[in-house]
DNA sequence: AATGAATGAGACTTCATTCAT
DNA sequence: AATGAATGAAGTCTCATTCAT
């Protein structure tokens, strides 16, 4: 990659960003082209060299967003330590990015919503990956003798139904802090595994 | 009322239940007011003679569905079984709601993204008292001794997250049927409070 | 039909021919929903109450043009005149078209500038219907021995061809009379026949 | 001319030649600048360093074909053969060119579709005097008592105008090669001068 | 009570054109 | 000489809403 491309990719990334950013602000539906591209003090217009459409830029920044978190949970994967251990990180993990990420990570849960046929696809597979890491733990865990579970499916989908859920109620000025729900939440999801 | 405002009643009702029916079809944000109509073999501008706007028939809509599932609860409550029991029966019938009503009871979960200033407030409420049944079927069951859980409101808000995310994969074709998957949701998330 | 369908109906073609004049006036492609809409004092808005699409707005109108013309030529070889009659008069109602709708019919020649896949099919079998009627004519006049010709198509397109050309030149002020213009196309048209 | 000129006046070609290409190949009217650079492997912004703007670039590509439509009937205009022959030659020819490149050859048809009126005016002189070749093909046929005609511009008119057609419809699968096509269309043509 | 018709604001998208580098 | 990037005008289309009848 040469200079000029790199640029472009930054640029594309800074759209990313910026459409991240608008969207959280605005909630997914309200956020136009305009809005984007207003956020980065660039016309609409614009944005059109960089995405051919609004869909595939919504799919980027999804796509973006989703991989990043797929990378940290890999990471917490490999790491030396208990399964109970794992599963908390990437609980504490999981619920970091769903605060901070609602409306995009949002995308996940509902592709058909918003993508045509041929984004779904794609989507559903990279989330079908990222709960499989999910998975993987609980196997793991299991194997090792620390976790006690016969519907490892379903207890994944409580977990992960649980944690996703914190979108709806957190705020910063609540009553906990963000670390303080994490553990409690993770301490509490551990149980279902036990 | 007389009969004149008794039929109108009907209608409004005739109307909601046509519009939860269709959101379900075709998603929240690609249901228009014509789909609505055309389900009802009305016209679209007939709606207004029942309801001021659209998001007026919007809040109805959900806050029929939410009141339903209120009474629902709210029997249970008073019923003469176990705290354990109760909140058993509560969650599949959240889930069952969760299940067939998905797209509209959504809406408790980001008003904000879909209703103005005027109609959070009542919607918020509304979900409150709602999440405030369990509340107190949990402190019920504290006071008799049967569940043991320092964070209420936290374990309050995993159970009925894990449960709202039913509606992300459930699907009647399922490897489980809707009362098995209910059976184990609720097995798995009475862990929770003990 | 009832009166209100009636009324649509007449309010269709009143769009279709309006719409034939603007685009007589501003050419094809320069003539937007915007232009149609505002020679019948209507907002573009409301022309989709009427029409889909912009193509099925220009479909129907070069439909309607040229149902109208084959009609005509109909009539014509219903008659009971000589083939060469009914030949001269069919080039008369052709020019007649061809230089009043001049836009529109130019449609039928290349639909595929202008037309999606699932358009044209139907344009270029009607098309053929109607040059197909001149076909029939030539025949006719063949088995009559009025006409010596060996390549009836090749006749037939050349005879075309020549017709529609006029619209590239044709004037109102021009130094022959429309009727003049007839009559002399006509005849020499007739040659290539004899 | 110098070599840096030269190298200009020859990209220039190169462009026009492209133009041309995509043009056939796209129709008219769905080219955009984009799509003529990329055919060169450049950008589009390049070409506004060798026309000031696509109407300019357009019209030279015009003005390309048609000159060399005009040189090639003038040898035929200057060759010692019948007025009859010349004629037929000169069909050959222009049906040739209506064929390769009929999207550039019918901007001569209809130069105010696409064209300002300061493009317009030379676009017609043009038009007229390669017009006005076969006008003198068919005097001097006249003067040698070859041709007998009476509407000298009109059968003029006839025979450009059935010899444009055969865009419409020829095919290079067709069931007549183009050489055969050409031959038949001369036949007929010529009749209207006799 | 209901509807057909019309409206207009706003969204997405395309593309010729410009310009600093 | 060439290009990457940005722009903005213009066009199509959608849809909630209004209103006379």
């Amino acid at each position: 990659m040469n200079l000029r491309e790199k640029k472009a990719a930054k640029k594309r990334e800074d759209i990313l960003r910026s459409a991240s950013l608008v969207i959280s602000r605005k909630g997914f539906h309200h956020t136009t082209m305009e809005d984007i591209a207003a956020e980065l003090l660039m016309t609409k217009g614009s944005l059109y060299y960089y995405f051919k459409n609004k869909e595939e830029l919504l799919f980027q920044c999804h796509d973006l967003i989703l991989s990043n978190a797929f990378n940290q949970l890999e990471d917490i994967y490999g790491k030396e330590i208990s399964s109970g251990e794992k599963m908390k990180a990437a609980i504490k993990v999981h619920l970091d990015i769903a605060i901070q990420e609602k409306e995009i990570f949002n995308l996940t849960v509902k592709p058909e919503q918003i993508f045509s046929k041929e984004y779904i696809d794609p989507i559903v597979k990279k989330r079908d990956a990222y709960a499989g890491l999910f998975d993987r733990m609980i196997q793991q865990g299991i194997q090792k003798g620390e976790f006690t579970v016969n519907q490892k499916k379903m207890a994944r989908m409580i977990i992960l139904g649980a944690a996703n859920w914190i979108q709806v109620w957190y705020s910063p000025e609540g009553e906990f802090s963000k670390e303080e729900i994490e553990q409690i939440y993770a301490d509490y999801l551990l149980k279902i595994l036990t």
